[in-house]
DNA sequence: AGAATAAAAGACATGTTTATCTTAATTTAT
DNA sequence: ATAAATTAAGATAAACATGTCTTTTATTCT
């Protein structure tokens, strides 16, 4: 469904909502270490997510990766969306590039309730509210 | 969502369940032109197919692929199992290892109802009913 | 100013999927 | 029998995703 890159991104940002109001930031050696993931694989993707403005970043001593408030309201189908495309959320199941109400698939209507049920979800949450849940100990984002 | 090799093994096996009582076997080279596929990497998913018994083949003048009354009658669940495996049908979405209800990730009970949906999606078609739409003309298996 | 720290950038390596090509094996028709 | 047609099998290649390493740049602390 996802790519590694989404779903270590996803993970990572959930993360770093939950150190919004401690005024550290993450380095990328514990954030990797939180959401276990590999630390140079995953320093590239925040680098794509920080140059798209979805994450923040500063150099140097006690430097690292943070989000501020505005950051912490984006939804997940914006990360999705920076990483991924959009080809997830509008693609065809069987692969037509055509596919469509006039020009269907065998499975056109119903694979569009699943994949437009999938668009919802990713459209309903925010990372705060998943990193609220975090929080409270309701979820994880690691092994 | 699903592999390319999926989704021309599910647009091939239903455009042979349309020719199913002509007697005919379907030669690679028609089969790909009929589903819009790349010629020489389809005929490696049919042989894997054939190998698997979900199609059968022939060698020889007149030969090619075939699927008989029994083999229409598999869903599509069985031809993703077959190329893709389960984990689309069981995976976390965030892709954690260990997801699980004591053990959730961030969107886990939102996920798993869009995948068992899809899981119910495929398991509720079988071919030969989709190639029915097919030869009635209400969807396409090519662009 | 200099040293230490940490992200940024880009080159490099590996693995998987997708795709192609070549040769062999099998079957049918003449 | 021989030739033609067609799948089977395996080697090769290209593209993409994933993962690692090295160098550069920016920042902070002493």
């Amino acid at each position: 469904m996802l790519s590694n890159a989404c779903k270590y991104a996803i993970r990572a940002l959930i993360y770093l909502a939950t150190r919004m109001n401690d005024g550290v930031k993450v380095s990328i050696r514990e954030l990797s270490a939180e959401i276990d993931s590999p630390e140079p694989f995953t320093a590239k993707i925040m680098q794509s997510l920080s140059k798209q403005e979805i994450i923040s970043s500063v150099k140097g001593p006690h430097g690292g990766f943070y989000i501020d408030e505005k950051q912490a309201e984006i939804r997940l189908i914006e990360i999705v969306k920076a990483i991924d495309g959009t080809q997830v959320l509008t693609g065809c199941g069987l692969g037509l590039k055509n596919c469509s109400e006039t020009h269907p698939c065998p499975i056109h209507s119903e694979f569009s309730a699943i994949r437009d049920g999938f668009s919802h979800l990713l459209n309903e949450k925010t990372i705060q509210e998943l990193a609220i849940e975090l929080i409270a100990g309701h979820s994880k984002v690691k092994n």
